[in-house]
DNA sequence: ACCATAACTGCAGTCACTGCAATTTTGCAA
DNA sequence: TTGCAAAATTGCAGTGACTGCAGTTATGGT
């Protein structure tokens, strides 16, 4: 009872991930631009109309994770005692995205490379963690207990996602000598050391 | 001579701002998304073809000034002594831009209210600072002489333009009592206390 | 007035994406 | 096993951004 995932489900997410695995294989074979949905659609072997009720939009197919990723940093910042300066706090959350990244590095670095080929994927990808900036404003703003007039929650939203995008971005681009997290923690080190408590 | 522009040069010019005009208009009239091309054309007297020898896509009207400001940051930039410490060069010269901003408010804000209600416009939006932080960070790396190992150049680069774009965010949307560029600049410090000089 | 060049335009085509209505599949209950 | 309501899949027709190409028009210096 409990166990049973239920068919219906279990197929619709293993049709998901044929679809993304299809879709994928052939944005790296042929390129993003030149791979049409008819394409996906036959390779994954459905109708091309369904396409779109398992993703929004040709793009997403490449984001498919990035959803999961906020709630893994909203769910880590919940861990941190609330008497944790923030700045200490994000360090630690983004952190432990960071080691997520990290045990996945292959997967990622499939996406990454499309993302960086095709402008169209990472206008949407920004455009996602634009999304994280959102919620992680509205959660820290509760955590600081910060009126509206107080400009450092979405400060120190936007910057934890920009440092955690360049963390990424230079781990995968340089030689990676450096561990993913490491890299994220020094980052954040390095722009916090002044900050004041709260 | 040397003063005429060309009769050439200014037509086109014009007729640049002109579609520009239309297209604001009407895009907030109606919205975005529920502008055409064709409406666009029409109300600029031109051919819907014309339309793209002008702009490379409907997103790239709303964002009309973003070369410009690019070119603003890395001209501010090079004026600042090379020996000044980087974070407070990076201060200076998005202070000049914020400056910039506060003496067109009415204009960024008309830009900014389409990119809020449109999904599109804001991805582009965030895809061409993508491009600024990839110029500030090669600029960086050149005056730091920085090896391509070390991040710190696309960290500065990252943070600098989240801290721009975090704190023009809070200038449009909150009920604005301070200045753009002091907000700016004091968000450059409360990042910045503890970095190294260099 | 002439001409090389640049700008404009029309046309046909591609493709992502959408709403709708019909059809098929599924899981559960009788 | 069979029946049935809900969910998933599909086909179809349409919209609209964007592109390449080829023909036409306007421009500015000679």
């Amino acid at each position: 009872m409990s166990e049973t995932i239920g068919l219906r489900e279990r197929k619709k997410r293993d049709r998901r991930r044929r679809i993304e695995d299809v879709a994928i294989e052939l944005f790296e074979r042929q390129g993003f631009d030149a791979t049409t949905i008819d394409q996906i659609a036959t390779g994954a072997d459905i109708a091309p109309r369904t396409f779109f009720s398992y993703f929004d939009s040709k793009d997403d197919v490449v984001l498919a994770d990035y959803a999961d990723r906020l709630g893994r940093i909203i769910h880590e910042l919940d861990q941190r005692p609330t008497d944790e300066p923030v700045w200490s706090a994000l360090r630690e959350a983004f952190a432990a995205v960071a080691a997520d990244y990290a045990t996945e590095a292959d997967r990622i670095a499939r996406r990454f490379g499309i993302m960086a080929a095709t402008p169209s994927v990472q206008a949407r990808s920004l455009q996602l963690q634009a999304g994280w900036e959102h919620t992680l404003t509205v959660h820290l703003a509760t955590r600081l207990a910060a009126p509206s007039s107080d400009p450092a929650p979405r400060l120190f939203a936007a910057t934890a996602v920009a440092v955690m995008r360049a963390s990424l971005q230079h781990w995968l681009t340089a030689p990676r000598a450096v561990e993913l997290p490491t890299l994220v923690q020094d980052a954040f080190d390095r722009l916090g050391v002044g900050l004041a408590p709260q």
